[in-house]
Order: structure tokens, then C-alpha cells, then sequence
DNA sequence: CTGAAAGCGCTTACAG
DNA sequence: CTGAAAGCGCTTACAG
């Protein structure tokens, strides 16, 4: 390691070179002549060169860097999605040389804030948006700024069409994983399906409840659909409860919005004791809880989610065009031994995605 | 919002100033006439301007960045903690103006050479280290190029003493935590205490297994303490199995390396039936699992541990000092209602963190 | 206390 | 194809 760290000067000097040429072996090899080139990118090579950031920040007006708020983690067992997803949203942006410029805040309101003093001080090129959810104040904000941004979930909104928005998007289509399981559960055998919900609001909590409505309608008219559905919070204890009035319904089989419900859920199941019938259950992220539990879910294609998400936005860098929308299918995980039997083989074990874009 | 950023320059034309009292009022506003001052500084505000990173990077040669590894969280059940110090490094760094730049690394080797090429492109001034384990050959690395660094995790060695290190550490505890637990165990009547370790290594493991150990010598002598331990992978499985021996051979409690172990504790005194006697399970981390499932556990101080990786290394990173050496006491959490009645009140229900520095 | 100057390391027209 | 020049926006000695 030498004490002082190359640089284009030092290199192109040692070389009877100019700057201009070490440069051009770097961004633009073509308009070198090979012997040149060749001899010039071996000595970068042996001088382990790499580019000051900041030289080149400053000169091109591209930091390289985008925005990515860490979400707080409060219930930690959907944590594993956000974990997987930064994870590879990390390494696909590094393999196009952009970095993650990671950061905390508190409300919606100061991540705003954060954006704004970011791009003031022109240190991120773009943003990636999490937990889109209805009323989200950050499009509008980064659509008005100019900043550059795809959103992992849909624009929610009650009145506009997702595929109109003015912005790239990725998302996963949880309507279809409930459907799927659902129909699973109806080929099992099962008609008295409940339904296990977040307050409904026309946004991810929704379009999952929609999915397993669908699949109800289709098979059986509206006959019960209110009654074989409960609402609760996000949380254990309060599903606990609601499955608890569910079962006390009748369902048979029960598909939650959520890891955590189906967790409560089982716990109202396991309530009822070992002579009670069994009842299968089916929760939605399949988080490490469930794995761990051997609670069926359904598995978002997270890591596909974020490569898609890196991918849009380097090109939305790179080039002008139109706004792209990318839903891919979430892939149903059975590990409950009375329905892990395929009827539908081709939903189990293995992962399957499939998109289609809305451009 | 104006269509040109503004600039140093441009506010200091428009204001009828120099380039440099702009400056001076941001970063030497005492070396300012107090008029000329808040003239200034009412206009810095008013336009929204924020120093341009690039501008003042390539400057002062300080990227004001932090680099850290995302840990790829394999088993996703200790996610939670890595998550909650990642969201508290974050915050942290930011309030001392440092950004996190957030990699990933398939390897101990890519992440070296992660570093080797975010110092070679002067992209980060420092780094934060994770999971530091016996061998480590980043700690070397590192201080042999002269990165400054700060470790979560002591440096674990078979021959060294962590105190000597030649860097700052922040640590928790591990052997505390399982000798507290195991004492309250003890003070509940408990003589047979089983403990469920990982593979042990001379590092956390070892740390943990040696606070059992300690508490079991003080408590009955030398007695029956390999019997009454199991080694296991970190995993619920295997865990189970390995818990399923030593209920065999008579203990009455289990304390565990990990809540992923207790997970599998747990499984292996629920298939014993109800009529079986109770067996106490205190984990460690203090996972949502654990809390989603009221099972006991140890849960470490990380927002604390986090807070103090940023200061150490910020103060690092501005001025020369030696090394210094943190370690922070756990919190047992006592869900079990068996072992809940504190016989010691201090260790049940509130966060307690003591640190002692060794300079 | 204030202002003119230098220079951090890079890339990109531009002239030869 | 190659090289001399300009300039991105900032901070820090330095002269007044």
C-alpha cells in the first residue's frame, strides 16, 4: 500500500501520460488506442486505483447514492422481508456501483424532511419507497421535486388507477396469494373458510382480504362471506381473540392478512385442545416464526421485489421514459400435513413468479 | 423551490458577501461580525441551502460516511436485533451529520475487499463491525490499513485479552446475562439446570455457556455440570432434540444460548405431554418470537450498544485517544409465570444497563 | 473582521 | 488518438 493514494495525476504522470487519457481508459475505452489503453489499465490495476467518490461526485453532479429509509421494526415478525429485502436492494445497487445511503426517522414527515435536506445538498441521485399505503405524502412530494424514486407497493389511492402513476413501481399481488390458498383450501374439501383481516382499508390489507373474497364468491355466492371474516390489529393477542369468535362460527380453515395473525390464530386453535378437529391455518410473508412453527403462508418473492426495484430506478437514472409497474405473484408455502398434498402441485415448494408489465 | 440549486457563491453574490463568509457563518460562525452573522445565516435558511456533500468531501478529503455489512440474516428468528441496531446506528450517525453506506458481502473476503475498495475510492471515513468471532480477519485488516473502526463485539482470541485490544469495542455481557438467570433459577428452588449451548467456541457461545457454568459451580460445586449441558446447532430442530436428552436425564429447567434453542426447548417439554412436570426455558435476545410466544429471555442493550458504536467512532474519527473497551450489562425478562416472582425485583421488568469502561 | 486565491480529484468539451 | 484547460462547490490558510 503506498502512503499516499493514486490519482488520476500521480497515475498519468508515472505513465507520460495525460489525466484526460487515465480517464478515458476508465469511462471511455473505446476512444483510446489499445497499446495505450492496455498499458495504462495494467498500471491502474497495479496501482489498485479506484476513482475518488468525490472527485467524481462533485464534477459529474451524481452522487451514486440513493435514499433508503429503514423502516421501524415495532412487531420484528414481518421484520425478515424488510431485512431481505434491503439485503439484496444493497447488493444490486452496489453491482451497478450505486451505494445505499440508510437512514432513521421517526414519522413520514421527517423521512420527507430527510429527502428534502439529501436533495439540497445533492446527495442522492434517487430514492426506493417502502410501505406505500393510502394517503402516502412522500409521492406527491417526490413526484413535485423531481426526485427520481420507485416504490416497492402500489400507489394506493381510492379513486386512481395504480397503472396510471406517474412514477415506477414494483409489487406483489396479494390478492392472488389469498385466492390461491383459498381455492386450495376449497379443494381440500373446505367451504367454511374464515377470514382473518387488518382494519380494512383499500390498500395491502385490503387487496389481500379481496383475493380470498374472490375465491369465496367464485365457489360459493356471497352466502356468509360477512360472517366468516373478523377484523383485528396486527398483533398476537387481539387475533387470538377474533380467530377465537371464528372458530366459534364454525370455519374449518382459516387464511390470515398476516404471519402475525395466523400465529394468534393458532394459538386460539391450539385453545381448543387436541380433540377439537383440527383446522388448517394459512398466515401471508411466510416470516422465520412460521417457518420455525410449521405454519403454512404465503411466500412474497422478496428478493426478486428488490433486484426489480434497483433495476428501475439505475435505468430511470440513466434514461428518460415512461413510468414502468411490475406485479409479481406470490408462491403459497403448505406445511400443514392435512393440506400440504398438492391438488395444485405446482404451488408447492417451489418458488414461482410471474410478471407483467403495465407500461 | 428555485430552478438552480443555490451555491456558496450564488448566496454570497446576492447577499453582496465573499464566497468564504458564507462559509465561516456555517463552520466558523463565532470568526463572523454577529450583524454580518445573522444577516447571512437568515438568508442560508430562506433560500434552503444545504452545502453541497460533493463540494465539501472532495475538500476536506472526509466523506462523513460509515460503512457498514448488512449481516445476511440466515435463520431470520435473531433478525430483530441486528435490525434494531442497524435502525439505531442509523439514527445515531445521522444526528452527528455521518451517513451509513449500507453494503452487502457474501463472504468475510468480499466484505474485506468491500472495504479495501471504499477506502482506495476515499468513500468512507470509518466502519462499524458486526458478529466479530474468533479469527476474525477483518480486525487485522482493518487496523493494519489504518480504517478506523469500532466493533460490536469484543475481539474474541484464544491467547488475547480483549482489553488490549487496539481499538474501540462496545460488547454485551453474554455471561452475565446466563449467570443472573441461572441464579434466579437457583434462588426458585432449581438444582438440576440444564443448559443448551452452541457448538463452544472460545467467543459468544463460550460466553455465555461460561455465565451457566459459573452460577452452577457457585451454586453446587463441580457436580453433574457436563451432564446437565448439550451442544447444538442454532437451530429449533436440532435444538429440540439435544433439549429432549437432557429432560432425560433429569433436569428441571433450561437455560439457552439462544431463543431459537429455547424455541426448540420448548417443543421438546410440550411433547411430554401436560401432565408432565413444568419446565422453566429462559432463551436469550429477547426475540419477537420469544415475546410473540411469552417465552423468558435475555435481552440485550442495543439501542444502547448502537448509540455508543456511533459516538465511539465519531470521536475517533476527530480526534486521536486510545482504544477504549465497553461492556454492557443484559436484562433477563421473565415471562414464565413459574419464575416470573422476582426473588431478585431489580432483574424483572426494567431495562438496566451498566457499562464500565477499561481505557 | 473580511475577501482574493489556491486546490481537493475528477470528467468533459475542445483544439491539435 | 492525445493533451491543455475549465470548472463542479467547497474550506482553509493568508493577506489586508
Amino acid at each position: 500500500m503506498p502512503a499516499q493514494r493514486p490519482t488520476l495525476e500521480s497515475l498519468a504522470t508515472e505513465l507520460g501520460v495525460s489525466r484526460q487519457t487515465v480517464s478515458n481508459v476508465l469511462n471511455r475505452p473505446s476512444v483510446v488506442a489499445e497499446p495505450t489503453r492496455e498499458r495504462v489499465a495494467t498500471a491502474i490495476r497495479a496501482a489498485g486505483y479506484v476513482p475518488s467518490r468525490a472527485g467524481r461526485h462533485l464534477r459529474t453532479q451524481r452522487s451514486h447514492a440513493i435514499g433508503i429509509r429503514l423502516m421501524p421494526n415495532f412487531d420484528g415478525i414481518n421484520g425478515h422481508i424488510g431485512d431481505t429485502f434491503l439485503h439484496e436492494l444493497a447488493e444490486h445497487a452496489h453491482r451497478s456501483d450505486y451505494r445505499l445511503a440508510l437512514f432513521a426517522a421517526a414519522s413520514e414527515a421527517e423521512e420527507i424532511a430527510t429527502y428534502a435536506r439529501m436533495r439540497a445538498a445533492n446527495e442522492i441521485d434517487g430514492v426506493v419507497l417502502t410501505s406505500t399505503h393510502i394517503g402516502d405524502a412522500r409521492i406527491p412530494w417526490l413526484v413535485r421535486h423531481d426526485l427520481p424514486f420507485v416504490s416497492f407497493g402500489r400507489p394506493w389511492s381510492r379513486d386512481a388507477d395504480p397503472a396510471d402513476a406517474p412514477h415506477d413501481w414494483v409489487d406483489v399481488d396479494g390478492a392472488a396469494g389469498t385466492d390461491s390458498v383459498t381455492r386450495h383450501l376449497q379443494a381440500h374439501g373446505h367451504s367454511r373458510i374464515g377470514y382473518l383481516s387488518w382494519p380494512a382499508q383499500p390498500d395491502v390489507g385490503g387487496d389481500r382480504l379481496a383475493g380470498w373474497q374472490r375465491a369465496m364468491r367464485e365457489g360459493f355466492g356471497d352466502r356468509d362471506l360477512a360472517a366468516l371474516s373478523a377484523e383485528c390489529a396486527d398483533d398476537v393477542t387481539d387475533a387470538r381473540r377474533a380467530a377465537g369468535e371464528l372458530l366459534e362460527r364454525g370455519v374449518t380453515a382459516l387464511v390470515c392478512a398476516s404471519d402475525t395473525l395466523a400465529l394468534g390464530a393458532h394459538a386460539a386453535v391450539d385453545a381448543r385442545g387436541s380433540a377439537a378437529p383440527h383446522v388448517p391455518i394459512v398466515g401471508f410473508d411466510d416470516t422465520p416464526v412460521a417457518r420455525a412453527l410449521g405454519l403454512s403462508s404465503v411466500a412474497q418473492p422478496v428478493v426478486r421485489a428488490a433486484r426489480t426495484s434497483v433495476s428501475l430506478l439505475v435505468r430511470r437514472l440513466a434514461e428518460e421514459r415512461p413510468p414502468e409497474h411490475i406485479l409479481l405473484r406470490p408462491s403459497p408455502v403448505f406445511r400443514d400435513s392435512e393440506i400440504a398434498t398438492p391438488p395444485f402441485p405446482e404451488n408447492v415448494g417451489t418458488i414461482q413468479e410471474e410478471e407483467f408489465t403495465q407500461p
